[in-house]
DNA sequence: CATGAATGAGCGTTCATTCAT
DNA sequence: GATGAATGAACGCTCATTCAT
C-alpha cells in the first residue's frame, strides 16, 4: 500500500497542475476541479493554500514575472550600454523558451480578465516598461543614443517585443534565432542617431 | 404617454448597449441583462437578433476591427511610400480616440478569453500585421527601406502600436500628439538606414 | 411572381405540419417555429387559428380519435355477434396502417404528457373502452360468450390491443397479418366459454 | 436547534423526493427547485448525486422495474407451470398497490416523453415482454397451453395487465380482488384449449 | 493538513405567447 | 387574416467556496 512518493509539497503539486491547466485552457475555462484532479489533491487543499481561485493565479503569474525580471536583471548585470538590449532580448526568449507555459499565462491569460486583474496587469506590465525605461535613460544620458521620448520608446519596445514572442509562443514561428537577428537590429535601430522620418 | 422616440433599430440599441457593458466591464463580467437594461430591451429580444453571448461580442470586435481597416485603408488610398506609416498610425490613433469603447474591446477584451475566441482574435491580429506587412514589403521593393525581415517588422511595429495605443486608451497618457511625435520616427527610423539589415 | 398555389386552407397547411412535427419529435420537443415553418405559415397565423399549443395538439388528437371511432362504428355496424370483434380489429388495424403518424400521436404522444393532458386521455381511453363494454355486455345478454366482468375484459383487450399495435407503430413488427391471426383468436378465447385455469 | 436526525443518506433523500414530485406532477412539469424543498436539501446536492434531471428520472425508473422484476422473479421460482401466471399478476398487483407512485412513473411518465427517452421505455418494456414470453414458450413446449404466437400472446398479455393497472392505479377502481379475479382467468383461457392456435 | 459532500447565488438561454402593422 | 419582432417568466445547470469530519 506505499503510496508513490512525490516530492513536492502539495502547495508545489497544486501549483504546478494550475499552471498546467490554467496554461491549456485559459482562466475562464479552467475549473478548480481539473486542478485538483490534476494535482491529485482535493479542493479543501487547495483552498488551505490559496485563498481563491484568483489569488492562485495570480500566484502563478508573479512567480513567473520574478524570474523573469530576476534572470534579466542578472544576465544584464555585467553588461553596459546597448549591449544590454541584446542580452536582455535573448535572456526573456531563452526564459521564454524554456517556461512556454508560464509565458502564455503572462502574456495572454493575463490580459483581458476584467477589472479584477486590470491592476495586476497595469502593475506587471509597468514593472517591465519601467525596466526598460531606466536603461533607455541611462543610454541617453550616456550620450549613447538620441534624446528620445523615453516613456513611449519603452512601451513601444515592449509591445514590439511582446508581439513577436507572443506569437513564437503560439506558433513556434519565426524561429528564435530568426527573432534575435532581425528583432534586435530593428529595436536599436529605433533609437539610433541618425534620422531620416 | 408617448414613447420617447430612438432612432436606432432595436439591433442598434442592443449593439451600443452591449458595446456600452462589454467594454466597461469585460466580457465575463457582462450579464446579459444589463445589456437588456441598457438597450430599454427584453432578453428575447437580443436573442432574436444573436444567436449567444459570444456572437454578440464578435460582432462588436468585427464591426470595429472593420471600421478601422476601412479607415486605414482609405486614409492611405492617395499616398506613397513610407508617408503612409504616419498617415495610417494618425488614422487609428484618431480612429481610436474617436471610439475609445471599442478600442477597448478589440485591445483587451477579445485577448484571452479563452479558446473560443482564440481563433478570432489571430484573425484579427494577422489581418493588420498582414496589412502591415504588405506596405513593407512594397517599400523593400521600391528600396525605400532596407531589406529587412517584413514579417518580424510587422509584427513588431503592430505591437509597438498596440501596446502604446492600450496604454493610451486606459490611462489618456501619453497626449496623442506625444505619441504621433515619438512613436512614428521611432518605427521609421526602425526600419531606415542600411547598417545591417 | 404567382405563388404556388395550396389548395388547403391554412389551417388544414396547419394541421398537416402540426401533425408531421408532433409525431415526429413529440409534443415537448416540438417548437412552435418548427411548426411555423413546416406549415409555410406565420407564428401569429397559427395563434389565430388555435389558442395555443396544447389546444393544436388536443385538435389532432381528437381529430384522430373521431376517424378512427367513426370507421370502426361504421364496420361494425353490419355485423352481429364476436364477428364484430374480428371486423373491428382489422379496422382499427387498417386505420393506424393508412395514418401511422396520427396513430403514434394517439398511442405514444397523448400519454405522460402531465396533468393538463391527463383528463383528455382518460376521456379518449375510456371512450374506446366503454365502446368494447358495450359490445362485450350484448354478447354477454345474447349468451355468445360467458358473463365476464366486461370493465375488466374491456380495459384488458383495449390494452392488448394498444400494446400489439404500439410495437407494431414503432417496429413495423410482426405483420398485420401475424397479428390479426393471432389476436384475434386470442381475445376470443379469452371469452370464450370453456374454462380450464 | 438541534436538526431533526433523518437517517436517509442525501441521494436517498433525493430519490424520495423525485419520486413523490415526478409522479404528483409528471416529468415536464417537475421543477427541480421542488425537488431541492421537498428532499431539503440544495440544488448542487442533486446535481452532486445526479448528472441531470433526466438521469434522476431514469434512477428512479430503473430503480422500480428492478424491484418488480426481483419480486416476480422470486414469487415465480418455486412454481411451475401456468400456476406462475397466477403468482405473477398477483406479485405485480401488490407491488404496485404498495408502491402506487413509482408504478405511476413507470406506467405512464415513462411513456411519450420524447425520444430521449424513448429507447428507455422499450428497453423496458421488452424486459418484461420477454420475461412473459420466455414462461409462455416453456408452457406450449411442455404442452400445457396450445401452441400461440407467443411474441404477439407476449405484448398483448402485457398491454392487458397494464392497461388495466393502469386504470387502478389512477382511480382504484377495480379492486385487486375484482382484478385479479377476472383477469387472470381471461388471460389463461386466452391461451388455453386447442380451438384454432 | 486533507477530504469531499454540500451549498446556493447566479447565469445564459428557451420558447410560448402577444400585438402593432 | 397574416406577419414576425418583441416579450419576459421560467428553468436547468454551473462552479467557486465552505466546513464538519
Amino acid at each position: 500500500m506505499a503510496e508513490s512518493i512525490d516530492p513536492r509539497t502539495t502547495r508545489e503539486r497544486i501549483m504546478d497542475a494550475a499552471l498546467n491547466v490554467f496554461s491549456r485552457k485559459g482562466y475562464h475555462e479552467t475549473r478548480m476541479d481539473e486542478i485538483v484532479e490534476e494535482a491529485a489533491t482535493s479542493k479543501g487543499s487547495i483552498y488551505f493554500h490559496f485563498p481563491n481561485k484568483e489569488k492562485l493565479f495570480l500566484a502563478l503569474v508573479d512567480q513567473f514575472a520574478d524570474l523573469l525580471e530576476r534572470r534579466v536583471t542578472e544576465a544584464i548585470a555585467g553588461q553596459r550600454g546597448m549591449h544590454r538590449v541584446q542580452t536582455a532580448l535573448t535572456t526573456v526568449l531563452e526564459t521564454f523558451s524554456k517556461y512556454r507555459r508560464p509565458a502564455k499565462l503572462l502574456l495572454v491569460q493575463a490580459v483581458g480578465l476584467g477589472s479584477a486583474f486590470e491592476r495586476k496587469r497595469l502593475e506587471t506590465t509597468d514593472r517591465f516598461a519601467a525596466l526598460i525605461q531606466t536603461y533607455l535613460d541611462e543610454a541617453v544620458a550616456a550620450g549613447e543614443i538620441a534624446p528620445v521620448d523615453t516613456t513611449v520608446t519603452a512601451h513601444a519596445w515592449m509591445g514590439a517585443i511582446y508581439n513577436v514572442v507572443i506569437q513564437w509562443v503560439y506558433t513556434g514561428e519565426p524561429s528564435q534565432e530568426r527573432i534575435l537577428s532581425a528583432l534586435v537590429p530593428l529595436l536599436l535601430k529605433s533609437v539610433s542617431g541618425e534620422e531620416r522620418a
